[in-house]
DNA sequence: CATGAATGAGCTTTCATTCAT
DNA sequence: CATGAATGAAAGCTCATTCAT
């Protein structure tokens, strides 16, 4: 009873928003469990007692945090997909894997779906939001992409969750490899040239073909 | 990291094998970080005491466990590339996605790849590790596959890391969709189905071809 | 302890007051080590800050809370026992009890009492301030009334603290009994009924009498 | 993650009830919500996550404290009650004073009424449970006490209630002010001395008479 | 070998108190 | 004078680890 001692500051504008990105910041580094309110706090320069003003919880940083990445990801996809509506559907595809590839390159960007991949499973309303804001809306994208393509006469017929699979799977391939399992010595993979690489792969198939590479 | 534990023995000498089994499976639901020991030890059906008569501490722990779980993998992977040296590299791709997508759809050997996907970030060792072991083995044979198929007139020229995040990455992705991300409700895939749509993709790419085979 | 406070003032120059009245409240409540110096506040419609200009700390909250508290007992007792100098001690025993049961009846009154007992083994000088400023006066007030009664022959002769303990000990369960072990059901009881009651067994006894009055 | 360090002892049989003790005598020193586990542990002579092998947390610590605090009187009461089922209601009455103010003396025993009556109004559980187990039995005892000395002749028609607070009270006020209300230099005043002239009030009235004092 | 009671460092969270505005 | 964002010491509780039995 009866504490002592001061301790200030003025207020910035932000504060939540970077409370939230040193959290993701540790959460990625150390993983949320093993994460400590103490370097969170120290990496968003604010008092412990600090991040109890803007989130009830570790738990409720790693909720807002989610929500936070998801509604980005969420808005950047659907102007995506909104935008090459009209495009070729080859071409929105070649696109797509170069969007995706240097997203998930960007450590500022993945660092969120990479602690959703490892949170995940513990955190089923995650896997939930995450599922229902990022996944499912990625399918009825692909899903569009696809029926054009038919349409159009550029793509086969294909069941949907497997183009999901040769979509995103590469891409997080890509992600894991290029963070957690990089070894000092690796050379740098350019996630353009990466992406082109697996575009090709995935628009014209392993096998070789007549008018090759386009 | 991945020092041989003394390894005491008892009743059916199987005694740290069934402690990595409860390890694994504990790691696994709650992340190693907030895995507790008492749960592991119920699980294993021993005395919390009794953990520390085969592993120096829970880290040491999860490092025996990995170290297991890639010697298997690593056998493994190693008989089925030595058994299909001579066959058909386009058999051989369709029987690696299906050994893939039925290995990563069991539970029961999906449980040691979740968990370094959810943990290598923080163990850099067990990273390392994996890489090795795991990762740079696989890309050998692929190199060898792709070349031979090269030889054969069977493949284009491609860069074998493209190739493998073609390979791993669909297959990480099916695992992902089918453990973290599955919703009750959802149509659970069949893993061969899903392995051989893979391969169609990948072999023949997306677009039609004139004498489509499968 | 028990020492002034500087008392700023403001706008209805009541603002201490104000906050003490919110204070008793809260700790009545909660109790003063949980009550939560941001719920007086609220309570009192001032910020927390605010709290800071009239009081140093919470403790001396407490302090001036039961200053102001015993200051009207000890003022609102001398009164009493001044006005019934020369009356009739038996009536005035009866007027007595039943100014006491009113009072610790009344939540607006008994707050202070209540949270004096429930604290002061917490607060020596807490203790101290009320012993010297409630209880011995109550006892020098009940001596006289008592020597009075003896020489007017219609009381016999007692040990003082004796009968403290048989004015104040019924008055103190009754504030127990209606507040904090009532349940609900339980049908309420006039504090006048039962002070006369009471008033009855003690100048009574509990043995029957000849010419019984009331 | 990872912590050092050891620390045992053996395990004596009555842990428990010994650290109840301690928690006793700390939340009566300090108040429950005062009350710090670092030195009800140091108090039993256990170490803090000791605590916690016996008791779920601080409040179930209260809980239990209480319920074993009232076991102990209920079964005592019930114990007296029947004892002096046949004896002269009279005599009972004195002996119930002595009980009273002996036990509501000794600083082992009126630690948890203390307890009790400070933070009873803190927990409805607790006043609840307190109300059921010790207030209403003992006024189901006063009841037939009081009807018993009616039939007999020796006690008017009275209010149960009102006796009850003529008969707690006393004991009652006697508690506070030989514990919390005791100032250096009081004289200690012998509870049997108390008890016999309270006995004296109550059975006989503040009032002279024929036959006086017993 | 095996047990599990015991330890204590360390973690999340709270809150009295302060001071820039 | 008044505010409330910010502080940081401290509290309750957890859990990897140890060792007496």
């Amino acid at each position: 009873m009866m504490t002592r001692k001061p301790g200030h500051r003025r207020r910035p504008e932000a504060r939540p928003d970077e409370i939230l990105d040193a959290a993701l910041f540790v959460f990625v580094e150390a993983g949320f469990s093993a994460a400590k309110m103490d370097i969170i706090a120290r990496q968003a320069g604010v008092s412990k007692g600090a991040l109890y003003l803007y989130f009830d919880s570790k738990e409720a940083m790693l909720r807002a945090l989610i929500e936070r990445s998801v509604g980005k990801v969420a808005k950047s996809l659907s102007q995506k997909v909104n935008a090459s509506l009209n495009d070729d559907p080859v071409q929105t595809c070649r696109t797509l894997f170069r969007a995706l590839f240097v997203a998930l390159s960007d450590p500022a960007i993945n660092a969120a779906p990479r602690l959703v991949f490892s949170e995940a499973g513990r955190f089923p309303e995650m896997a939930k939001f995450y599922r229902e804001n990022v996944i499912d809306i990625a399918r009825q994208a692909l899903t569009r992409l696809i029926d054009m393509g038919g349409r159009q006469g550029v793509f086969r017929a294909m069941d949907v969750d497997a183009v999901m699979r040769c979509v995103m799977g590469p891409a997080l391939a890509n992600m894991m490899l290029t963070t957690v399992f990089v070894q000092p010595g690796d050379t740098v993979v350019d996630p353009l040239k990466m992406a082109d690489e697996i575009s090709d792969i995935m628009l014209n198939g392993l096998r070789p073909r007549a008018g090759d590479s386009l």
